[in-house]
DNA sequence: GCGCTACATATGTATCAGACATATATCGGG
DNA sequence: CCCGATATATGTCTGATACATATGTAGCGC
């Protein structure tokens, strides 16, 4: 509704997915929108995320030239970085709780 | 989490609170953390909050200052604030359930 | 070799909601 | 007379997202 208007999903987004294989930030671009059931996500965001995270040590990152193409810069979650997923899956669980609570309002008064 | 962690909720609760019934910020605030699940709301930001709703024509307010005690401004909704409320409604159900995909997935490659 | 598209990463900046701080005024009770 | 509860309001900072743009590699058709 009107801008600004996503829910904080991207960090969760991309650690969810690097918990399940590390991969480039061209890959999880393509993969977000599908877990975050959004159209599309910010190129330029997914990228600013992903070094935001890696300063604070919950991913890592190498550089992979060799393989065909331009390099690609691979991202790999760390154990801090799966504790912080821990965390995160615990604030979305109440996040769900608030909006179920809201809806229920919503919906009762109607 | 972190900074600015919410969700966008506080337009959609002051709403739903006006289409109760009319009532005026200060029982607002102290009716919202309840209903958003948070333990206090930001006074400040109600009372903006309710000031930008009623510019975009969603409330209308009035002075009441007969009753003992400071001045309390009354707001109250309109049609339009409520098919508003409305559409919050369906982008509350569509976050839910974009927040349930993404919990599964966490809780499926745990 | 040229233009086109896909691949891949990155920076710049505007906007906006929320967090935090503070100001102002009324009124009742001790 | 001061304090706390009631009541509304403004100032300002930050962080996340939105929107725009820059840069470079590489394959394909012609």
């Amino acid at each position: 509704m009107r801008r600004g208007r996503g829910i904080r999903f991207l960090e969760p987004g991309l650690l969810a997915l690097l918990r399940e294989r590390p991969t480039h930030g061209y890959e999880l671009i393509a993969e977000l929108p599908v877990l975050l059931g959004t159209e599309r996500v910010d190129v330029g965001n997914v990228y600013r995320a992903l070094r935001g995270l890696e300063e604070r040590g919950l991913v890592t990152s190498e550089w992979h030239d060799e393989l065909p193409g331009p390099a690609k810069r691979t991202y790999q979650i760390t154990d801090e970085g799966t504790r912080a997923l821990e965390r995160w899956a615990q604030w979305l669980r109440e996040a769900r709780s608030r909006i179920d609570t809201l809806i229920a309002r919503l919906e009762e008064g109607r």
